[in-house]
RNA sequence: GGUCCUUUGGCCGAGUGGCUCAGGCAAAGCUCUGCAAAAGCUUCUACAGCGGUUCGAAUCCGCUAGGGACCUCCA
């Protein structure tokens, strides 16, 4: 089998074919830098990492792009504060892109937490202005774009005349136009008085002068719209027709949509192949999100400070959550499903160095075939779920089959020749390939220098000697008061003992 | 008001026409252990309701009810 991808614009799983063989652009709608990341933006870029890595795992090269969105559209924080106090000294005025780069910077350590690879090419909005009056220039020359009192509109009525407006979104053209007649009309936005029709977007704003990020442009000083960025920068780096557009579903629309819009006007041709859009994060069966006033930070998932959660939560234990559900479901949090998942994680992760310490003999037969067919099978499986619309969740389940069996080969339950050693060889492969380089997890094990190793196994040296001594007043105090600390010794089968940080 | 989606066992979550079965967490029993922990084995609770299509439906269709998303910034 090989990849297919359920494509949001035609809503149905297709076989990816990318357009240049061999090759893939791929563009996600990165983050808006006004403030702190939460755990649903998590979610985008855990989902498409995963998409980036298996791809890379096919042999496709990729080029990822993934912006940063740091001009104009957004309210900075503190902002209003800043408006009415506009003759303070230079250096105690809010700076933009002092907040732009406080908040870049704490996105990308969340994306180092979450262990995902950095992007091929990260562009700014703001390092793009003059991409993205050009584009705004062109889509004017067309006649699909008209100037009013400084800023420019696109003509959403005269596009969806011969272009087919609202497919992607699934919105039915006469409701977006004409939006005033509706009996719940559109909230004030502004400029909506000079628009020609309410389902008209902005492509460029003009700034009001106590707006502080403006550019100039040949319709006065001002700054972009929202959507024009996406599709200035996309069309740069990956040209007028490309792979992969990812994103959350809350940006089908307007954002996608109009991105459609713009570069079709633009480039003569439809820009994307295949639209990915992840599902939201609920909380309550709410979707999270700042409007909703129900977000958890990044920094508090990890710190556990927050009224909802009971502990902090390890990065890894936040992305093994993610995986286990798939990408266009919604995803309910709570502290109980994270905590089940840090077990579940730590579970496998253990099974997983269990099985990279089993010794390979040269076991040519199997002498429990059914059992080793059983784990051929589960592991040809791993990459059929993955192709299939990236069933990170199955991948998961199956890896959880093949748990016991490695623990039953570690205890000598299963007697080792009971899997040939190709076998066994291949699962070590596969679990590599599939829990670190495609689903990027690594060990949550911190602090785990060699000091502390070395103190270790005096401990547990000091430990079996009471023990052998029948001395468990002593044995049993070591290992109540390292479990105080948070460290389990665990006995194992063979007499030694093995530890590890709670 | 419009458009679309969703409802699976105590909780989280795969699954889309048939086969023994997702998986994780929780719970119970047993084995191992000096005792634990870990591990292993076993058990357990499901497809919102009603009707239809079909030899056969959690899976397709219709209705009812609940929940949600988008239509406005949003991952």
């Amino acid at each position: 089998m090989a990849l297919h991808i359920y494509n949001s614009y035609t809503r149905k799983k297709e076989l990816f074919a990318p357009i240049t063989p061999g090759h893939v652009g791929m563009y996600v709608c990165g983050p808006t830098v006004s403030g702190e990341s939460h755990l649903g933006h998590a979610r985008p870029y855990v989902t498409f990492d995963v998409v980036y890595r298996y791809l890379t795992f096919k042999k496709l090269k990729v080029r990822y792009v993934r912006n940063i969105t740091d001009a104009g559209h957004f309210e900075e924080e503190g902002r209003e504060a800043e408006d009415k106090v506009s003759t303070k000294a230079q250096l105690e005025k809010l700076e933009p892109m002092e907040l732009v780069q406080k908040y870049t910077n704490l996105f990308h350590w969340a994306m180092k937490q979450f262990n995902c690879i950095e992007p091929s090419i990260e562009p700014t909005a703001t390092g793009h202005i003059v991409e993205q009056i050009n584009m705004i220039e062109e889509i004017i020359r067309q006649g699909y774009a008209y100037e009013k009192n400084g800023s420019v509109y696109f003509d959403v009525k005269k596009y969806a005349a011969a272009h087919d407006y609202g497919k992607l979104s699934g919105r039915i053209l006469e409701d977006l136009l004409d939006a005033e007649s509706r009996e719940n009309s559109v909230r004030e936005l502004d400029g909506q008085q000079e628009k020609r029709d309410s389902a008209d977007f902005a492509l460029w704003k003009s700034a009001p002068p106590e707006h502080i990020m403006r550019w100039k442009s040949p319709w006065g000083e001002g700054f972009p719209g929202w959507h024009i960025e996406c599709s200035a920068m996309a069309t740069k780096y990956l040209g007028t027709k490309f792979d992969i557009h990812g994103g959350g579903m809350d940006l089908q629309f307007p954002h996608h949509e109009s991105e459609i819009a713009q570069s079709t006007i633009c480039n003569h041709t439809s820009p994307v192949n295949y639209w990915m859009h992840n599902n939201m994060i609920t909380i309550n069966g709410r979707k999270m999100g700042k409007s909703y006033n129900n977000v958890i930070k990044l920094t508090e998932l990890f710190s556990g400070e927050h009224p909802l959660l009971t502990q902090p939560f390890h990065p890894m234990t936040v992305r093994f959550f993610i995986l286990q559900s798939h990408y266009r479901s919604t995803l309910d949090f709570s502290s109980e499903a994270l905590a089940a998942s840090e077990k579940a994680v730590k579970r496998l992760w253990e099974a997983y160095n269990t099985l990279l310490k089993l010794p390979v003999t040269d076991n040519k037969q199997a002498s429990d075939v059914a059992l080793d067919e059983k784990i051929t099978n589960w592991l040809g499986e791993l990459e059929e779920f993955m192709d299939d619309d990236f069933n990170s969740a199955k991948v998961l389940a199956n890896l959880f089959e093949m748990a016991p069996v490695i623990n039953s080969l570690k205890d000598r339950l299963i007697p080792s020749e009971s899997i040939s050693s190709a076998t066994l060889q291949m699962m070590k492969d596969k679990w590599k390939v599939f829990l670190e380089d495609i689903f990027g997890l690594s060990g949550v094990e911190e602090g785990n220098s060699e000091l502390l190793q070395s103190v270790m196994q005096l401990l547990i040296e000091i430990r079996k000697e009471a023990k052998t001594k029948k001395d468990f007043a002593t044995s049993d105090k070591i290992r109540k008061q390292l479990t105080e600390l948070g460290i389990l010794l665990k006995d194992e089968k063979d007499g030694s003992t093995s530890w590890n940080l709670d």
